[in-house]
DNA sequence: GCGCGCATATGATTTCGATCATATCGTTGG
DNA sequence: CCAACGATATGATCGAAATCATATGCGCGC
């Protein structure tokens, strides 16, 4: 979990709570940013309306995690936002944010190393994008993974992890049974142990 | 061009210059972090070098951009830096840079703001990337570029823009010729025009 | 001027992932 | 217990982008 909600509780601000069900919106493009929000429990994402009528997503905000972060320094928002289901949300005024970070270097400077740490898993997972083979993409994934001596524990459905990745669950499946044939993986009960 | 240096510049911090001729290396994975490096002239691209062998390239700087900026809060680095041509570089102690930015909230504001900019552009981009129809994903490439009065310049080959969609720039061109096919742009002198 | 390299452009063929279909297994709930 | 559902798994087919091939035009150096 991306816990955001460290960086933020310790600056004491006034907080609101805020609920949305499934299909909810909590701004659209255009508006004012008044507040920072964190998804406390549920999904938030941001889409982005393409003037030819199809639709981008841009964020897909789950648990803990701090939605659209650039827009504490722009007036307006760049998207719309809308909830996936039932959903939490934690609100800051963006003014008493800023004032805070402000005050308090050393939050500004733990908001800086999280937005690093996002910066570089979002380069990540576009590298990863840029991979065109199902197998090889697969791979890298897979070595990108925190692995305990070469064992790499997958708990969740491959369902999701091919979502994750861009291909289809079948791709995956496809994928994963090349690299046993190919002696690169080998697959145990909810894991899989790299020979690489 | 993404100018980074003025936003380190105000802090008033020591400062040497590096040079480095193509291929050459600025430092590899698990070297200690020392310095905070800004490219003034040329490109350095993060390679992560896989156990398998393969390699893949997670960050592209050119000038004026910031150098893995997630090293400002790592001991050591996680990929290689490889020069991809002539290249100069400014370096900044990153000790000193921890210190100034403490000691300057508005400066890390700033920095803030700047890894938000870039936080979004990364979004865009992997949303992007997510879009499967060549055609698609050049048209929403388009019409996230800045436009004026919906003409969109294009100061750069389109090889060079099929690598950022990664496409090739043979289906670049189809896409495009659809699109033109299509009614949905037009194309005139080194600028596209939007019709939608 | 001429040759060379590069961007542009399009045709032909191949490849590979998406899609559709199907089957098994494990869990969950009535 | 058994029906229903979702994850796992694999086969068949299709389509779209990669790849390979080729051609033209443009700028640049000799």
């Amino acid at each position: 979990m991306i816990d955001s909600l460290s960086l933020l509780e310790p600056l004491g601000l006034r907080r609101s709570l805020r609920h949305l069900s499934a299909g909810e919106t909590l701004f659209t493009t255009g508006a004012r940013v008044a507040e920072l929000f964190i998804v406390e429990k549920g999904r938030v994402d941001l889409i982005r309306h393409m003037p030819d009528g199809n639709a981008i997503r841009l964020q897909s905000a789950g648990d803990g995690a701090l939605l659209a972060e650039a827009s504490l320094f722009s007036d307006s928002y760049h998207c719309d936002a809308e909830a996936a289901g039932e959903t939490a949300l934690l609100a800051f005024p963006k003014p008493e944010v800023l004032d805070a970070l402000k005050a308090r270097p050393d939050a500004a400077l733990a908001l800086l190393g999280h937005f690093a740490g996002r910066l570089q898993a979002l380069r990540a997972q576009a590298a990863l994008f840029g991979i065109r083979s199902a197998q090889e993409r697969v791979l890298a994934w897979l070595q990108l993974q925190p692995s305990d001596a070469g064992i790499i524990a997958i708990d969740r459905p491959w369902k999701q992890v091919a979502g994750e990745l861009g291909l289809t669950h079948e791709a995956v499946y496809r994928a994963l049974a090349s690299l046993v044939r190919e002696r690169m993986i080998e697959r145990l009960d909810g894991a899989v142990k790299l020979r690489v």
